[in-house]
DNA sequence: CTTGACCTTCCAGTGCACTGGAAGCCTTAC
DNA sequence: GTAAGGCTTCCAGTGCACTGGAAGGTCAAG
């Protein structure tokens, strides 16, 4: 893959923005679609024409994905930019929220954790001549059921 | 909806075995469908037919999910049973693999969350007069993108 | 002029665990 | 006999973020 680097800083098509960023142009143009990367220019022939801003609206979206936001959200955060100028307020109520669930989501996990290392000592050690038909694997077993829901 | 207690422990309906273990006769359908809930037998108008060890199999499918396992995982033991006789040894691997996979999964979360914390932190005392308008929202910075994937 | 790398669009599939709805039969109570 | 509320099957949709592939257009080099 050899690039001509013609005039740097002009327009660049596709598959430049997706070797320059590490994003492919698959999703390059899925984003587009979703919402979250402005349709660029377009050559006589068709094909889009991207300037720098595109680069960093996709790190843009890389950081924020890489702080866990989803795609809604991040086209949310960029439409309130759009028509109110600062959307800092509307992400920082993001941000904390997201933070507030990701603490939850945490203590859900580990305690999931504590319990599979359990049950995994417990498999490790038991007697397999204790294996009843009805409960499928005495390893796993059913009298646990507490309102442990979505916890995956 | 008041169910007909007509000989406990014989067979029951589908939706009798939906009320008493709380999983919708949708899903129990689709657990068949699945294959980790065997086909029951029939009335002659096509009804299905349960008896008591559905719901220790829906029992054992629950605890199984509760532990963080998937139904394809859950699938698998399952078969490794009927072919195996004791799935322990298949079950102990699963789970502390399971174990290890949560450990890793539980210390990028709370990264994530050390991260999100700092951006949060940082979204409500930054100076809204900062805002570039090529980083969308300055609160959240495109330096920052390391290696962070999968994060969610 | 052809080759090949690039680009375009559109449709469909992935994985996971369901969930919803339509069309139509079965059973029970009144 | 009829109404209600089971039950049956099958198809399709949900959410999330892509990914694959087909069919075809464009462009520069050899």
């Amino acid at each position: 893959m050899h690039w001509k680097v013609k005039s740097y800083g002009a327009g660049m098509r596709i598959g430049e923005l997706a070797a320059a960023t590490g994003v492919s142009t698959k999703t390059i143009r899925f984003y587009e679609t979703a919402g979250v990367l402005p349709a660029p220019a377009r050559t006589t022939s068709g094909y889009r024409q991207y300037d720098a801003s595109a680069a960093d609206r996709l790190a843009f979206i890389r950081a924020a994905q890489a702080a866990g936001l989803t795609l809604a959200q991040i086209r949310d955060v960029i439409s309130a930019r759009d028509i109110s100028e600062a959307p800092c307020h509307h992400v920082a109520t993001l941000l904390a929220d997201h933070a507030a669930a990701l603490q939850a989501r945490l203590s859900q996990l580990s305690e999931l954790l504590e319990h599979v290392r359990w049950l995994s000592h417990r498999a490790t050690t038991l007697d397999p001549g204790q294996c009843l038909p009805q409960h499928v694997c005495h390893a796993i077993p059913t009298s646990q059921l507490t309102d442990r829901s979505s916890s995956r």
